[in-house]
DNA sequence: ATTATCTATAGATCTATAGATAATGC
DNA sequence: ATTATCTATAGATCTATAGATAATGC
Protein backbone atom coordinates (compact mmCIF):
# COMPACT_ATOMS: atom_id res chain seq x y z
CA UNK A 1 0.00 0.00 0.00
CA UNK A 2 2.61 2.71 1.26
CA UNK A 3 5.13 1.95 -0.63
CA UNK A 4 3.35 1.90 -3.73
CA UNK A 5 1.37 4.87 -2.93
CA UNK A 6 4.32 6.51 -2.58
CA UNK A 7 6.11 5.46 -5.18
CA UNK A 8 4.02 6.96 -7.56
CA UNK A 9 3.40 9.69 -5.59
CA UNK A 10 6.91 10.65 -5.72
CA UNK A 11 7.66 9.23 -9.43
CA UNK A 12 4.50 12.08 -10.30
CA UNK A 13 6.77 14.46 -8.15
CA UNK A 14 9.95 13.82 -10.19
CA UNK A 15 8.47 14.21 -13.39
CA UNK A 16 6.63 17.57 -12.37
CA UNK A 17 9.98 18.38 -11.26
CA UNK A 18 11.89 17.44 -14.54
CA UNK A 19 13.00 20.52 -16.06
CA UNK A 20 15.56 20.94 -13.79
CA UNK A 21 17.49 23.16 -15.40
CA UNK A 22 15.01 25.41 -16.78
CA UNK A 23 14.79 26.47 -13.08
CA UNK A 24 12.51 29.36 -13.07
CA UNK A 25 9.92 29.53 -15.93
CA UNK A 26 7.92 31.67 -14.82
CA UNK A 27 8.49 35.41 -15.47
CA UNK A 28 9.76 36.88 -12.67
CA UNK A 29 7.54 40.28 -12.94
CA UNK A 30 6.65 42.28 -9.84
CA UNK A 31 9.57 41.65 -8.12
CA UNK A 32 8.67 43.14 -5.07
CA UNK A 33 11.56 41.77 -2.64
CA UNK A 34 12.06 42.83 0.90
CA UNK A 35 15.40 42.29 2.55
CA UNK A 36 18.34 41.14 1.38
CA UNK A 37 18.93 37.45 -0.28
CA UNK A 38 18.14 35.63 -2.75
CA UNK A 39 14.55 35.77 -3.76
CA UNK A 40 12.37 33.22 -2.31
CA UNK A 41 10.52 32.25 -5.24
CA UNK A 42 7.62 33.50 -7.65
CA UNK A 43 4.18 32.28 -6.41
CA UNK A 44 3.48 31.70 -2.94
CA UNK A 45 0.00 30.33 -3.51
CA UNK A 46 0.19 29.18 0.25
CA UNK A 47 -0.44 31.24 3.12
CA UNK A 48 1.86 32.61 4.95
CA UNK A 49 4.18 35.64 4.73
CA UNK A 50 7.96 33.96 5.32
CA UNK A 51 8.99 30.97 3.69
CA UNK A 52 8.88 29.31 7.38
CA UNK A 53 5.31 29.46 7.38
CA UNK A 54 4.61 28.23 4.10
CA UNK A 55 6.97 25.17 5.26
CA UNK A 56 4.55 25.09 8.70
CA UNK A 57 1.32 25.29 6.38
CA UNK A 58 2.52 22.33 3.74
CA UNK A 59 3.82 20.65 6.85
CA UNK A 60 0.48 20.80 8.53
CA UNK A 61 -1.28 19.93 5.66
CA UNK A 62 0.98 16.75 4.89
CA UNK A 63 1.55 15.30 8.81
CA UNK A 64 -2.45 15.40 9.06
CA UNK A 65 -3.43 13.19 5.79
CA UNK A 66 -0.63 11.08 5.46
CA UNK A 67 1.21 11.28 8.93
CA UNK A 68 4.64 12.04 9.89
CA UNK A 69 6.91 9.18 8.96
CA UNK A 70 5.27 9.18 5.19
CA UNK A 71 6.19 12.39 5.19
CA UNK A 72 8.89 12.98 3.64
CA UNK A 73 10.87 16.29 3.72
CA UNK A 74 10.94 16.25 -0.05
CA UNK A 75 7.24 16.07 -0.41
CA UNK A 76 6.80 19.03 1.73
CA UNK A 77 9.67 21.21 0.08
CA UNK A 78 7.59 20.17 -3.29
CA UNK A 79 4.63 21.29 -1.40
CA UNK A 80 6.07 24.75 -0.74
CA UNK A 81 7.98 25.26 -4.47
CA UNK A 82 11.71 25.27 -3.23
CA UNK A 83 14.47 22.07 -3.47
CA UNK A 84 14.37 19.73 -0.54
CA UNK A 85 17.62 20.52 0.93
CA UNK A 86 16.38 24.42 1.20
CA UNK A 87 13.79 23.26 4.02
CA UNK A 88 16.90 23.21 6.40
CA UNK A 89 17.96 26.68 5.98
CA UNK A 90 14.52 27.42 7.91
CA UNK A 91 14.37 24.30 10.57
CA UNK A 92 17.73 22.61 12.04
CA UNK A 93 15.38 19.11 11.61
CA UNK A 94 12.45 17.58 10.55
CA UNK A 95 11.53 17.06 14.28
CA UNK A 96 11.84 21.05 14.51
CA UNK A 97 8.60 21.27 12.51
CA UNK A 98 6.62 18.94 14.21
CA UNK A 99 7.41 20.17 17.29
CA UNK A 100 6.49 23.91 16.27
CA UNK A 101 3.11 22.41 14.99
CA UNK A 102 2.62 21.01 17.74
CA UNK A 103 3.00 24.00 20.45
CA UNK A 104 0.85 25.77 17.98
CA UNK A 105 -2.37 23.33 18.94
CA UNK A 106 -2.59 23.21 22.38
CA UNK A 107 -1.27 27.09 23.25
CA UNK A 108 -4.40 28.25 22.32
CA UNK A 109 -6.55 26.57 24.40
CA UNK A 110 -5.06 26.41 27.30
CA UNK A 111 -3.89 30.09 27.32
CA UNK A 112 -7.72 30.63 27.51
CA UNK A 113 -8.44 27.65 29.71
CA UNK A 114 -6.00 29.20 31.98
CA UNK A 115 -7.45 32.61 32.13
CA UNK A 116 -11.18 31.77 32.30
CA UNK A 117 -9.93 29.78 35.68
CA UNK A 118 -8.18 32.74 36.96
CA UNK A 119 -9.70 35.79 36.14
CA UNK A 120 -13.62 34.32 36.08
CA UNK A 121 -12.89 32.75 39.44
CA UNK A 122 -14.45 35.69 41.71
CA UNK A 123 -17.62 36.18 39.06
CA UNK A 124 -21.37 35.53 39.81
CA UNK A 125 -21.88 32.90 36.99
CA UNK A 126 -23.87 30.06 36.71
CA UNK A 127 -22.67 26.86 37.27
CA UNK A 128 -20.92 24.99 34.73
CA UNK A 129 -20.87 28.32 32.49
CA UNK A 130 -16.96 28.49 32.58
CA UNK A 131 -16.55 24.52 32.01
CA UNK A 132 -18.85 25.13 28.73
CA UNK A 133 -16.73 28.15 27.71
CA UNK A 134 -13.43 25.98 27.65
CA UNK A 135 -15.13 23.37 25.98
CA UNK A 136 -16.64 24.92 23.25
CA UNK A 137 -13.66 27.55 22.55
CA UNK A 138 -11.41 24.35 22.50
CA UNK A 139 -14.01 22.88 20.64
CA UNK A 140 -14.33 25.71 17.82
CA UNK A 141 -10.81 25.95 17.88
CA UNK A 142 -10.15 22.14 16.60
CA UNK A 143 -13.03 22.46 14.12
CA UNK A 144 -11.64 25.79 12.46
CA UNK A 145 -8.67 25.21 12.18
CA UNK A 146 -7.08 25.69 8.37
CA UNK A 147 -6.00 21.73 8.94
CA UNK A 148 -7.24 19.59 11.56
CA UNK A 149 -4.09 19.42 13.53
CA UNK A 150 -5.91 17.62 16.51
CA UNK A 151 -4.54 14.68 14.84
CA UNK A 152 -1.20 15.31 15.48
CA UNK A 153 -1.83 14.47 19.08
CA UNK A 154 -2.82 10.76 18.03
CA UNK A 155 0.49 10.33 15.63
CA UNK A 156 3.16 8.06 17.51
CA UNK A 157 5.90 10.30 16.88
CA UNK A 158 4.03 12.88 19.12
CA UNK A 159 4.75 10.26 22.33
CA UNK A 160 9.13 10.99 22.08
CA UNK A 161 10.74 12.44 25.09
CA UNK A 162 11.53 15.42 22.36
CA UNK A 163 7.51 17.10 22.66
CA UNK A 164 7.29 16.37 26.48
CA UNK A 165 6.41 20.34 26.75
CA UNK A 166 3.57 19.41 24.27
CA UNK A 167 2.44 16.82 26.64
CA UNK A 168 2.69 18.48 29.24
CA UNK A 169 0.82 21.30 28.11
CA UNK A 170 -2.12 18.94 27.28
CA UNK A 171 -1.97 17.59 30.60
CA UNK A 172 -2.59 20.88 32.27
CA UNK A 173 -5.19 21.47 29.69
CA UNK A 174 -7.02 18.50 30.95
CA UNK A 175 -6.58 18.89 34.78
CA UNK A 176 -8.19 22.50 34.10
CA UNK A 177 -10.93 20.83 32.84
CA UNK A 178 -11.10 18.48 35.56
CA UNK A 179 -11.04 21.49 38.11
CA UNK A 180 -13.94 23.17 36.43
CA UNK A 181 -15.56 20.28 36.87
CA UNK A 182 -14.42 19.82 40.57
CA UNK A 183 -16.33 22.82 41.50
CA UNK A 184 -19.40 21.64 40.32
CA UNK A 185 -22.33 20.27 42.59
CA UNK A 186 -22.19 16.54 43.00
CA UNK A 187 -24.13 15.59 40.31
CA UNK A 188 -26.31 12.29 40.83
CA UNK A 189 -24.97 9.59 38.82
CA UNK A 190 -21.63 9.68 40.43
CA UNK A 191 -19.31 10.39 43.30
CA UNK A 192 -16.35 10.88 41.80
CA UNK A 193 -16.38 14.78 40.71
CA UNK A 194 -13.62 14.97 38.99
CA UNK A 195 -14.91 12.44 36.10
CA UNK A 196 -17.27 14.94 34.87
CA UNK A 197 -14.56 17.71 33.86
CA UNK A 198 -12.45 14.50 32.98
CA UNK A 199 -15.35 13.32 30.61
CA UNK A 200 -16.45 16.58 28.90
CA UNK A 201 -12.03 16.82 28.06
CA UNK A 202 -12.47 13.32 26.40
CA UNK A 203 -15.69 14.63 24.31
CA UNK A 204 -13.67 17.52 23.17
CA UNK A 205 -11.12 15.67 22.03
CA UNK A 206 -12.96 13.10 20.07
CA UNK A 207 -13.65 15.93 17.82
CA UNK A 208 -10.58 15.47 16.03
CA UNK A 209 -11.75 11.71 14.85
CA UNK A 210 -15.02 13.50 13.96
CA UNK A 211 -13.56 15.96 11.55
CA UNK A 212 -10.86 13.29 10.67
CA UNK A 213 -13.58 11.17 9.66
CA UNK A 214 -15.46 14.18 7.70
CA UNK A 215 -18.59 14.10 9.82
CA UNK A 216 -17.57 17.89 11.90
CA UNK A 217 -19.96 20.13 11.61
CA UNK A 218 -20.21 24.07 12.74
CA UNK A 219 -22.75 22.67 15.24
CA UNK A 220 -20.23 20.14 16.62
CA UNK A 221 -18.29 21.85 18.75
CA UNK A 222 -21.81 23.46 20.34
CA UNK A 223 -23.10 20.16 20.53
CA UNK A 224 -19.97 18.79 22.28
CA UNK A 225 -19.82 21.63 24.83
CA UNK A 226 -23.17 20.83 25.94
CA UNK A 227 -22.97 17.62 26.05
CA UNK A 228 -20.20 18.25 28.40
CA UNK A 229 -22.85 19.97 30.59
CA UNK A 230 -25.00 17.53 30.52
CA UNK A 231 -22.91 14.92 32.17
CA UNK A 232 -22.41 17.34 34.77
CA UNK A 233 -25.90 16.83 35.14
CA UNK A 234 -26.90 20.37 34.78
CA UNK A 235 -28.72 19.87 31.48
CA UNK A 236 -31.89 21.55 32.54
CA UNK A 237 -29.94 25.19 33.30
CA UNK A 238 -28.19 24.68 29.51
CA UNK A 239 -29.86 27.85 28.04
CA UNK A 240 -28.58 29.52 30.66
CA UNK A 241 -24.96 28.62 30.35
CA UNK A 242 -25.03 29.09 26.78
CA UNK A 243 -25.61 32.56 27.51
CA UNK A 244 -22.98 33.17 29.82
CA UNK A 245 -20.08 30.80 28.39
CA UNK A 246 -20.39 32.97 24.98
CA UNK A 247 -20.15 36.30 27.48
CA UNK A 248 -17.42 34.69 28.65
CA UNK A 249 -15.55 34.02 25.34
CA UNK A 250 -16.24 37.30 23.45
CA UNK A 251 -14.33 39.08 26.82
CA UNK A 252 -11.39 36.83 27.55
CA UNK A 253 -11.05 35.42 24.02
CA UNK B 1 14.32 12.00 16.74
CA UNK B 2 13.54 9.07 15.05
CA UNK B 3 16.02 8.83 12.62
CA UNK B 4 17.99 8.91 15.51
CA UNK B 5 16.12 6.96 17.84
CA UNK B 6 15.82 3.71 15.52
CA UNK B 7 19.04 3.76 14.34
CA UNK B 8 20.20 3.44 18.40
CA UNK B 9 17.40 0.43 18.66
CA UNK B 10 18.80 -1.22 15.32
CA UNK B 11 22.66 -1.02 16.03
CA UNK B 12 21.40 -2.31 19.53
CA UNK B 13 19.10 -4.82 17.37
CA UNK B 14 22.30 -5.59 15.01
CA UNK B 15 24.94 -6.57 17.93
CA UNK B 16 22.29 -8.59 19.34
CA UNK B 17 21.96 -10.41 16.18
CA UNK B 18 26.06 -10.31 15.98
CA UNK B 19 26.26 -14.01 15.83
CA UNK B 20 25.06 -15.15 12.98
CA UNK B 21 27.39 -18.33 12.62
CA UNK B 22 25.99 -19.26 16.14
CA UNK B 23 22.84 -19.84 14.90
CA UNK B 24 20.67 -21.87 17.71
CA UNK B 25 23.23 -21.55 20.34
CA UNK B 26 20.02 -22.98 22.77
CA UNK B 27 19.78 -26.79 23.43
CA UNK B 28 16.94 -28.19 21.48
CA UNK B 29 15.81 -30.46 23.62
CA UNK B 30 12.48 -31.22 24.09
CA UNK B 31 11.93 -31.38 20.30
CA UNK B 32 8.20 -31.42 20.36
CA UNK B 33 7.73 -30.43 16.37
CA UNK B 34 4.53 -31.18 15.27
CA UNK B 35 4.20 -31.34 11.30
CA UNK B 36 6.54 -31.42 8.34
CA UNK B 37 9.48 -28.66 7.77
CA UNK B 38 12.34 -26.77 9.32
CA UNK B 39 11.47 -26.49 12.92
CA UNK B 40 10.28 -22.76 13.76
CA UNK B 41 12.70 -21.97 16.31
CA UNK B 42 13.33 -22.43 19.98
CA UNK B 43 11.64 -20.54 22.85
CA UNK B 44 8.58 -18.58 21.34
CA UNK B 45 8.22 -16.37 24.36
CA UNK B 46 5.37 -14.76 23.07
CA UNK B 47 2.09 -16.06 23.29
CA UNK B 48 0.52 -17.63 20.08
CA UNK B 49 0.26 -21.41 18.84
CA UNK B 50 2.02 -20.86 15.07
CA UNK B 51 4.89 -18.37 14.23
CA UNK B 52 2.12 -16.56 12.25
CA UNK B 53 0.22 -15.78 15.61
CA UNK B 54 3.47 -14.54 17.15
CA UNK B 55 4.14 -12.19 14.35
CA UNK B 56 1.14 -10.64 14.87
CA UNK B 57 1.36 -10.23 18.80
CA UNK B 58 4.73 -8.47 18.18
CA UNK B 59 3.42 -6.30 15.30
CA UNK B 60 0.40 -5.51 16.95
CA UNK B 61 2.97 -4.43 19.86
CA UNK B 62 5.56 -2.25 17.62
CA UNK B 63 2.73 -1.11 15.75
CA UNK B 64 0.54 0.39 18.51
CA UNK B 65 3.62 1.71 20.32
CA UNK B 66 5.68 3.14 17.15
CA UNK B 67 2.94 3.44 14.82
CA UNK B 68 3.30 1.86 11.29
CA UNK B 69 5.65 3.34 9.33
CA UNK B 70 8.09 3.66 12.37
CA UNK B 71 8.04 0.00 12.71
CA UNK B 72 10.35 -2.22 9.89
CA UNK B 73 9.88 -5.58 8.62
CA UNK B 74 12.86 -6.29 10.49
CA UNK B 75 12.02 -4.92 14.08
CA UNK B 76 8.92 -7.20 13.68
CA UNK B 77 11.15 -10.42 12.72
CA UNK B 78 13.27 -9.47 15.61
CA UNK B 79 10.83 -9.54 18.35
CA UNK B 80 9.33 -12.89 16.66
CA UNK B 81 13.13 -14.23 16.49
CA UNK B 82 13.27 -14.90 13.31
CA UNK B 83 14.86 -12.98 10.48
CA UNK B 84 13.57 -10.30 8.34
CA UNK B 85 12.92 -12.53 5.14
CA UNK B 86 11.22 -15.09 6.97
CA UNK B 87 8.58 -12.88 7.89
CA UNK B 88 7.31 -13.10 4.23
CA UNK B 89 6.29 -16.61 4.29
CA UNK B 90 3.54 -15.97 6.24
CA UNK B 91 2.68 -12.49 5.44
CA UNK B 92 2.52 -11.68 1.53
CA UNK B 93 3.55 -7.73 2.22
CA UNK B 94 3.70 -5.61 5.50
CA UNK B 95 0.09 -4.18 4.83
CA UNK B 96 -0.88 -7.73 5.35
CA UNK B 97 -0.13 -7.78 8.85
CA UNK B 98 -2.21 -4.18 9.33
CA UNK B 99 -4.93 -5.41 7.72
CA UNK B 100 -5.21 -8.51 10.06
CA UNK B 101 -4.95 -6.51 12.79
CA UNK B 102 -7.46 -3.72 12.36
CA UNK B 103 -10.28 -6.57 11.03
CA UNK B 104 -9.61 -7.58 14.71
CA UNK B 105 -10.87 -5.03 16.36
CA UNK B 106 -13.96 -4.02 14.94
CA UNK B 107 -15.37 -7.43 14.55
CA UNK B 108 -15.62 -8.53 18.05
CA UNK B 109 -17.49 -5.04 19.17
CA UNK B 110 -19.69 -5.00 15.84
CA UNK B 111 -20.65 -8.55 16.23
CA UNK B 112 -22.24 -8.13 19.99
CA UNK B 113 -23.83 -4.73 18.67
CA UNK B 114 -25.47 -6.37 15.82
CA UNK B 115 -26.70 -9.46 17.89
CA UNK B 116 -27.95 -6.48 20.62
CA UNK B 117 -29.77 -4.61 18.10
CA UNK B 118 -31.56 -7.42 16.20
CA UNK B 119 -31.86 -10.39 18.98
CA UNK B 120 -33.10 -8.34 21.78
CA UNK B 121 -35.38 -5.60 19.92
CA UNK B 122 -38.80 -7.54 20.95
CA UNK B 123 -37.56 -8.16 24.82
CA UNK B 124 -38.90 -5.28 27.48
CA UNK B 125 -35.99 -4.15 28.73
CA UNK B 126 -35.46 -0.92 30.23
CA UNK B 127 -34.73 2.30 27.78
CA UNK B 128 -31.14 2.32 27.34
CA UNK B 129 -30.11 -1.03 28.46
CA UNK B 130 -29.27 -1.66 25.24
CA UNK B 131 -27.10 1.14 24.12
CA UNK B 132 -25.34 0.65 27.78
CA UNK B 133 -24.65 -2.87 26.89
CA UNK B 134 -22.97 -2.12 23.18
CA UNK B 135 -20.72 0.67 24.82
CA UNK B 136 -19.71 -0.91 27.83
CA UNK B 137 -18.89 -4.51 26.04
CA UNK B 138 -17.12 -2.34 23.19
CA UNK B 139 -15.35 -0.74 25.87
CA UNK B 140 -14.53 -3.35 27.99
CA UNK B 141 -12.70 -4.77 24.87
CA UNK B 142 -10.74 -1.79 23.82
CA UNK B 143 -9.38 -1.71 27.57
CA UNK B 144 -9.04 -5.34 28.37
CA UNK B 145 -7.09 -6.19 24.52
CA UNK B 146 -3.17 -7.21 25.65
CA UNK B 147 -2.20 -4.65 23.39
CA UNK B 148 -4.09 -1.13 22.95
CA UNK B 149 -5.22 -2.05 19.50
CA UNK B 150 -7.54 1.16 19.22
CA UNK B 151 -4.95 3.20 18.27
CA UNK B 152 -4.62 1.47 15.27
CA UNK B 153 -7.52 3.71 14.06
CA UNK B 154 -5.97 6.57 14.12
CA UNK B 155 -2.78 5.81 12.19
CA UNK B 156 -2.49 7.71 9.22
CA UNK B 157 -1.76 4.54 7.39
CA UNK B 158 -5.65 2.71 8.27
CA UNK B 159 -7.21 5.84 6.12
CA UNK B 160 -5.97 4.01 2.81
CA UNK B 161 -8.19 2.52 0.55
CA UNK B 162 -6.87 -0.80 1.09
CA UNK B 163 -9.14 -0.86 4.49
CA UNK B 164 -11.92 0.40 3.37
CA UNK B 165 -13.56 -2.88 4.92
CA UNK B 166 -12.48 -2.25 8.25
CA UNK B 167 -13.62 1.42 7.74
CA UNK B 168 -17.32 0.35 6.86
CA UNK B 169 -17.26 -1.90 9.50
CA UNK B 170 -16.07 0.54 11.89
CA UNK B 171 -18.99 3.16 10.16
CA UNK B 172 -21.72 0.19 10.62
CA UNK B 173 -20.91 -0.28 14.03
CA UNK B 174 -21.51 3.91 14.47
CA UNK B 175 -24.62 3.41 12.85
CA UNK B 176 -25.76 0.79 15.18
CA UNK B 177 -24.77 3.39 18.43
CA UNK B 178 -26.88 5.96 16.38
CA UNK B 179 -29.87 3.83 16.19
CA UNK B 180 -29.77 2.66 19.52
CA UNK B 181 -30.36 5.89 20.27
CA UNK B 182 -32.54 6.65 18.63
CA UNK B 183 -34.69 4.80 20.21
CA UNK B 184 -34.66 6.40 23.52
CA UNK B 185 -37.37 9.15 24.49
CA UNK B 186 -36.40 12.51 22.91
CA UNK B 187 -34.59 13.66 25.47
CA UNK B 188 -34.42 17.51 26.99
CA UNK B 189 -31.30 19.06 26.08
CA UNK B 190 -31.40 17.72 22.36
CA UNK B 191 -33.60 17.64 19.64
CA UNK B 192 -31.78 15.62 17.49
CA UNK B 193 -32.24 12.08 18.73
CA UNK B 194 -29.55 10.47 16.91
CA UNK B 195 -26.95 12.46 18.38
CA UNK B 196 -26.85 10.84 21.86
CA UNK B 197 -25.55 7.75 20.32
CA UNK B 198 -23.26 9.55 18.16
CA UNK B 199 -21.71 11.25 21.36
CA UNK B 200 -21.95 7.63 23.44
CA UNK B 201 -19.89 6.39 20.20
CA UNK B 202 -17.38 9.15 20.22
CA UNK B 203 -16.77 9.05 24.26
CA UNK B 204 -16.03 4.79 24.11
CA UNK B 205 -13.98 5.56 21.42
CA UNK B 206 -11.73 8.49 23.62
CA UNK B 207 -10.57 5.69 25.84
CA UNK B 208 -8.23 4.74 23.66
CA UNK B 209 -6.90 7.88 23.68
CA UNK B 210 -7.34 7.52 27.65
CA UNK B 211 -5.55 4.05 27.54
CA UNK B 212 -2.62 5.62 25.14
CA UNK B 213 -1.90 8.28 28.05
CA UNK B 214 -1.81 5.59 30.80
CA UNK B 215 -4.98 7.08 32.57
CA UNK B 216 -7.61 3.78 31.98
CA UNK B 217 -8.19 1.34 34.79
CA UNK B 218 -11.26 -1.05 34.98
CA UNK B 219 -13.88 1.66 35.74
CA UNK B 220 -13.10 3.38 33.13
CA UNK B 221 -15.66 1.15 30.40
CA UNK B 222 -18.20 1.52 33.28
CA UNK B 223 -17.75 5.45 33.76
CA UNK B 224 -17.98 5.85 29.63
CA UNK B 225 -21.01 3.48 29.48
CA UNK B 226 -22.79 5.51 32.10
CA UNK B 227 -22.21 8.81 30.60
CA UNK B 228 -23.62 7.50 27.45
CA UNK B 229 -26.44 6.66 29.62
CA UNK B 230 -26.71 10.15 31.22
CA UNK B 231 -26.20 12.05 27.75
CA UNK B 232 -29.88 10.04 27.22
CA UNK B 233 -31.08 12.18 29.74
CA UNK B 234 -31.77 8.58 31.30
CA UNK B 235 -29.69 9.33 34.37
CA UNK B 236 -32.29 8.67 37.15
CA UNK B 237 -32.74 5.27 35.51
CA UNK B 238 -29.03 4.07 35.70
CA UNK B 239 -29.02 1.13 38.35
CA UNK B 240 -31.89 -0.26 36.55
CA UNK B 241 -30.18 -0.22 33.42
CA UNK B 242 -26.70 -1.26 34.68
CA UNK B 243 -28.22 -4.23 35.64
CA UNK B 244 -30.09 -5.80 32.42
CA UNK B 245 -26.51 -4.40 30.42
CA UNK B 246 -25.10 -6.78 31.92
CA UNK B 247 -27.02 -9.32 31.95
CA UNK B 248 -27.38 -8.77 27.95
CA UNK B 249 -23.81 -8.97 28.00
CA UNK B 250 -23.76 -12.40 30.07
CA UNK B 251 -26.08 -13.56 27.43
CA UNK B 252 -25.35 -12.76 24.11
CA UNK B 253 -21.29 -11.88 24.30
C1' DA C 1 7.83 -33.51 -1.52
C1' DT C 2 6.74 -30.07 1.70
C1' DT C 3 7.45 -26.63 4.91
C1' DA C 4 9.96 -23.14 7.36
C1' DT C 5 13.72 -21.12 7.84
C1' DC C 6 18.15 -18.91 6.32
C1' DT C 7 21.79 -15.79 3.46
C1' DA C 8 22.38 -12.31 0.18
C1' DT C 9 20.95 -8.63 -2.43
C1' DA C 10 18.49 -5.39 -5.78
C1' DG C 11 16.29 -1.17 -6.02
C1' DA C 12 14.21 2.71 -3.76
C1' DT C 13 13.97 5.75 -0.57
C1' DC C 14 15.04 9.31 2.98
C1' DT C 15 17.63 12.82 6.09
C1' DA C 16 21.09 15.90 6.50
C1' DT C 17 25.50 18.16 5.04
C1' DA C 18 28.93 20.53 1.86
C1' DG C 19 29.65 23.84 -1.06
C1' DA C 20 28.30 26.79 -5.20
C1' DT C 21 25.38 30.68 -6.82
C1' DA C 22 22.31 34.55 -7.16
C1' DA C 23 20.23 38.55 -5.39
C1' DT C 24 19.96 42.09 -2.21
C1' DG C 25 21.63 46.06 1.33
C1' DC C 26 25.62 48.54 3.22
C1' DA D 1 28.46 40.70 3.81
C1' DT D 2 24.17 38.49 4.20
C1' DT D 3 20.48 35.74 3.00
C1' DA D 4 18.07 32.25 0.50
C1' DT D 5 18.25 29.32 -2.66
C1' DC D 6 20.38 25.58 -5.59
C1' DT D 7 23.16 20.97 -7.04
C1' DA D 8 25.23 16.88 -5.56
C1' DT D 9 25.98 13.34 -2.47
C1' DA D 10 27.17 10.41 1.73
C1' DG D 11 25.38 7.12 4.65
C1' DA D 12 21.50 4.60 6.39
C1' DT D 13 17.65 2.53 5.96
C1' DC D 14 13.68 -0.41 4.34
C1' DT D 15 10.69 -3.80 1.51
C1' DA D 16 10.54 -7.65 -1.12
C1' DT D 17 12.59 -11.40 -4.01
C1' DA D 18 15.85 -15.30 -5.32
C1' DG D 19 17.67 -19.19 -4.13
C1' DA D 20 20.06 -22.37 -0.66
C1' DT D 21 19.38 -25.39 3.40
C1' DA D 22 17.51 -28.13 7.07
C1' DA D 23 14.02 -30.85 9.09
C1' DT D 24 9.99 -33.39 8.79
C1' DG D 25 6.21 -36.88 6.70
C1' DC D 26 5.12 -40.04 2.90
Amino acid sequence: MFPGHFETLTDLDQALQAPRRGKKECKNESVTSAGPGRPRKQQPSRPGATARDEILDAAAELFTTHGYANTSTRSIADAVGIRQSSLYHHFGTKDDILEELLAGTVSGGLAFARRVFTESADKELPPGSRLHAVALYDGMQLCNARWNLGVLYNLPEARAERFSTFRDDRKELRNLYQRLGAELPESSWTNDVTQAGELAFRLVESLVSLRADGLATTASPHQTADAGIVLCGLAQSLPAIRVHSAALISSLA
